[in-house]
DNA sequence: AAAAGTCTTCTTTTT
DNA sequence: GAAGACTTTT
């Protein structure tokens, strides 16, 4: 170590800004690998920056770089908590850092970094390095495909549908729990089909391991098999000195068995999360898996707890801790801070929701007239599809915004399509992508393909077995073409050029297919320019899996990085972001909480933390809007009709006291309001008058 | 017999 | 707006 660096550790001036909890959090251990610490750390309280913190401490204090695994809930946390470390790491080792940095490569989600060890120690496991990775849509076709050999589809009763049967699969997957209590517990409806749902799973792992593929479960079933077997457990063990994970209150029991076969002493293992933040249980995120942490090893964590918030007001923090004190259960404290002001957060009830949207329209702007910039501003809601109005009002209203969460760009029919021959060139054997492929060729279908795909199992040669099969007399002009599509890809022309390749051989395809070919082929050059910056065939398709492109905007494109613009979120999609003005939509009953999860008592209870979170996005102003009435669609029993409503029940009247009031009406309903007759008329006594 | 077209139902949140 | 069931066309 040099004198600098000795010099700057006297003087640790970064040391200096923290708190004291802070402080404690990022000196457990002083940089030297000791017993596990669990951080409890309330929103807002500077959770990102302690962890950030403690990560360039240890490497200031000589840890290597390269020997922490750092895994956070999503890759933009990953990307963000990099480019903290940078910056503090900066800051004390001056020109060293840079250098330093480059070796923090073990950071990212918990599946992408499975991903990473599983093609690391495939062969050792018995796993063909090669193997493509299914996302949700896929693996419920491959649910589907097997469902279907077995005769499922068919049953007297209806059998579950494929979304539910893989929904089941994945849940006993990932709460290693018994499929008897999963299914008892949360799909009651399907009790009665335990042994058939058994045969399915059978017969589901099978398929997957015939055709080299792993689902989103696998990368970390498979670790933690792996991570089971002492060799390599122990091999694990010592290439990690220090493991770090965010967000762990949304782990769930497969996951935190992973942590506890590789350090099952907890040594180097810092965990932080916060329990009134648990928003992930529907993905069989556990909240007892950060409450028993302290007690699972020999000698138990250091507990530290964050409850000074940086980021809210007090009237902010206030009425946030009045809506989570109404739950039933809880273990955090609640949240302090010095930041005072005198502005509640507001509740604003207005006509409908295309009156919501009217009002943000009106407000965003106002806001940004007073120095607020659009970026600094978010919407937020409960469902994706809640945005819907709001979207269309923006863009007539010439207002850029970027929306996060219920990804639509990869789950576009055409991007599919196109995805879809690449992992078919990646990995013949995907049974799932040459199904789709070939049936975009008119006159092939289902069974056309299937044989298509058995003459080139079959064939010792997949080329030749391809190019002999002789397709149905309609598709015989297109089968040629796709054939030699399939062999130029093979011999990898290079990257991204077997990309266009691809696109230019489906663009008739999709003219025929689609009537808005147009918007289409745009979304496919953005995906081409997405393909332009990974390395690899391999990469980009295994990486756009973990980690599809978060954003997605209106047919414009994505505006312009150093354009501003206003960001609508999900919920889900806000945790760990902060704005200075924060709306949240339909904070009415059915939509928040969403009627679906109405009825179960857990269930609810995180709805009551959903609201919780969007309350503490918002640093200085909060606005929560309640139309009085919204429009639902398809309720088999109501139809489409108008559905009044009322402020949601987690905002119970003896908490009124924490929010302001008020309504608001769009100037168009005000003038149509004052341009109505003033009069009333009394028609009911003039009728009873006509026969006096 | 297989493919293509039509009608109906239901639409949370994410790796 | 897409997936599934059902019907018509090739």
């Amino acid at each position: 170590m040099n004198i600098a660096v000795r010099d700057s550790l006297e003087q640790p001036a970064y040391l200096s800004k923290l708190n004291d909890g802070q402080r404690a959090a990022v000196l457990h251990g002083d940089g030297a690998v000791c017993g596990p610490l669990l951080i409890i750390a309330g929103a807002g309280s500077g959770k990102t920056n302690t962890l950030a913190h403690r990560v360039a401490h240890l490497i200031v204090r000589g840890a290597d770089p390269r020997r922490i695994l750092l895994m956070t809930f999503s890759r933009r946390a990953a990307t963000e908590m990099t480019k903290r470390v940078e910056r503090i790491a900066a800051e004390v080792m001056k020109d060293k850092a840079a250098s330093l940095m480059e070796g923090l490569t073990w950071a990212g989600t918990f599946h992408s970094i499975g991903a990473r060890l599983l093609r690391d120690y495939a062969l050792e496991i018995g796993l063909e390095p090669s193997f493509t990775i299914h996302d949700r849509e896929d693996s419920a076709d491959l649910m589907n495909l097997v469902r279907h050999e077995l005769g499922f589809s068919e049953t007297e009763n209806r059998f579950p549908t494929k979304g539910t049967c893989l929904s089941i699969y994945s849940r006993a997957v990932n709460s290693q729990d018994a499929l008897e209590k999963v299914v008892g517990d949360n799909f009651p409806w399907c009790v009665g089909w335990a042994e058939e749902l058994k045969r399915l799973f059978g017969a589901y792992v099978e398929a997957k391991q015939r055709q080299n593929i792993l689902d989103y479960d696998d990368l970390l079933l498979y670790w933690a098999q792996m991570a089971g077997e002492a060799e390599i457990a122990a091999h694990l063990a010592s290439r990690f000195d220090h493991i770090l994970v965010d967000e762990y209150q949304d782990t769930n029991r497969l996951q935190a068995s992973i942590l506890t076969a590789i350090k099952p002493g907890g040594e180097g293992l810092t965990v932080v999360g916060d329990d009134a933040q648990s928003i992930y249980s529907f993905r069989a995120a556990e909240v007892r898996n950060i409450l028993d942490f302290p007690a699972l090893f020999p000698s138990p964590a250091e507990i530290v707890t964050l409850d000074r918030n940086y980021r809210s007001t007090d009237a902010i923090l206030n009425a946030a801790n009045a809506v989570i004190g109404e739950a039933s259960e809880r273990f955090t404290k609640n949240l302090w801070t010095e930041r005072c002001s005198l502005e509640k957060p507001a509740i604003v009830t207005v006509r409908d929701e295309a009156e919501q949207a009217s009002y943000i329209c009106d407000e965003v702007l106002k806001e940004r007239e007073t120095g607020t910039p659009l970026k600094q501003q978010s919407v937020l809601f409960r469902a994706s599809h809640h945005s819907g109005p709001l979207e269309v009002e923006l863009t007539r209203r010439n207002i850029p915004f970027v929306k996060f969460g219920g990804l639509k760009f990869l789950d576009a029919a055409h991007v599919k399509d196109v995805l879809a021959v690449l992992r078919f060139v990646q990995n013949p054997r995907d049974r799932i992508s040459g199904f789709r492929v070939m049936q975009l060729l008119p006159g092939i279908g289902p069974a056309a393909a299937s044989q298509a795909i058995d003459s080139m199992e079959t064939s010792l040669d997949l080329e030749m077995g391809l190019a002999r099969f002789a397709p149905p007399a309609r598709a015989a002009r297109d089968w040629p073409q796709f054939v030699e599509l399939f062999c130029d890809l093979r011999r990898s022309p290079g990257w991204p050029a077997e990309m266009e390749r691809a696109r230019l051989w489906y663009e008739p395809h999709l003219e025929r297919n689609h009537e808005d070919a147009t918007v289409r082929r745009a979304d496919l050059l953005q995906l081409e320019q997405i393909a332009s910056g990974y390395p690899s065939r391999d990469r980009f398709l295994t990486e756009l899996t973990l980690d599809p492109p978060s954003a997605t905007s209106d047919e414009a494109g994505p505006p312009h990085l150093d354009e501003d613009y206003l960001i609508l979120s999900t919920i889900h999609s806000a945790k760990g972001q902060e704005w200075t003005k924060v709306f949240v939509l339909n904070v009415v009953d059915g939509c928040i909480p969403i009627d679906l999860s109405a009825g179960e008592r857990k269930e609810l209870e995180e709805e009551r933390r959903l609201l919780y979170v969007a309350m503490t996005r918002a640093k200085d102003s909060l606005h929560l809007v309640t139309p009085q009435r919204f429009y639902t669609s398809g309720q088999a029993a109501r139809g489409d009709r108008h559905v009044y409503a009322s402020r949601t029940r987690f905002i119970p009247s003896h908490i009124l006291q924490h929010f302001h009031l008020t309504s608001w009406a769009s100037k168009a309903l005000r003038d149509d309001q004052s341009a109505r007759p003033r009069a009333s008329v009394d028609l009911k006594g003039k009728m009873r008058s006509m026969w006096k």
